[in-house]
DNA sequence: ATTACATTCAGCCAAACGGTTGACAATAAA
DNA sequence: TTTATTGTCAACCGTTTGGCTGAATGTAAT
């Protein structure tokens, strides 16, 4: 588990990092479901799939049930609100990107007219 | 640069996996800055700094324009929605599992109620 | 022309990553 | 009790990461 707020986004920006991963959280917002059925998918090991599997439940985006020889992977989406609470802050920057961008392109459009 | 959506995904996310460069996108934020600004804050060389910029400049977070010796760097945030957008598919799972706890606690409410 | 400044580059290092293999532990089925 | 099945663990391997240093580049100021 991880302690603070940055170590926080840390483990969850990297857990998303790679294509594997979100993979597995996808299919895991269909339904829980067991190691080997989360593993079929890809052709790795199972060995590198569990490890996988830890680096999501080590961001708290996942969490095991074991029951008997079966583990069941549940998905914990919590920890990526923080994600997206960090990007929103941005979101709004992008938005004025876009604005400034039609802005500037009304510009042109009005200085094209005028030259016309 | 990066080809196809998946690999802009690694790349976004592994640039904001990192808490200096998170810090260089909330500076850059607040106004376009060159390198040695960018740098001062933190305790690392030049060099180091350096990196972390082609990092960001490699998920297309950051664009640079250059005058003479003095590079200027320029958030661009248009990256980070495809992130947002990733995500925002499990904000909504996040809210039904909200849901699912207060409906819970509520049901526990409710059996509480019945017996006391 | 020389000196100072802003920045990158190239090479090095230790640590982390993503994968493999082979051995192991625990549970279920024969 | 033996045998599968499910999954982890430990050790290894090649690559990437994040940092350093020292040299090199290009530009501005003297």
């Amino acid at each position: 588990m991880v302690n603070n707020q940055s170590e926080q986004l840390n483990a969850v920006f990297h857990a998303l990092a790679d294509p594997t991963r979100r993979a597995m959280i996808a299919r895991l917002a269909q339904s829980p479901c067991g190691i080997s059925e989360l593993a079929a998918p890809f052709e790795m090991t199972l060995a590198a799939v569990s490890k996988h599997i830890k680096v999501l439940e080590g961001a708290g985006l996942v969490v095991r049930n074991i029951q008997g020889r079966n583990h069941t992977c549940q998905l914990d989406s919590l920890p990526m609100q923080g994600g997206i609470e960090w990007l929103r802050h941005y979101e709004q920057f992008w938005n004025q990107q876009l604005d400034a961008l039609t802005a500037a392109l009304l510009a042109d459009d009005q200085a094209q007219a005028k030259q016309d």
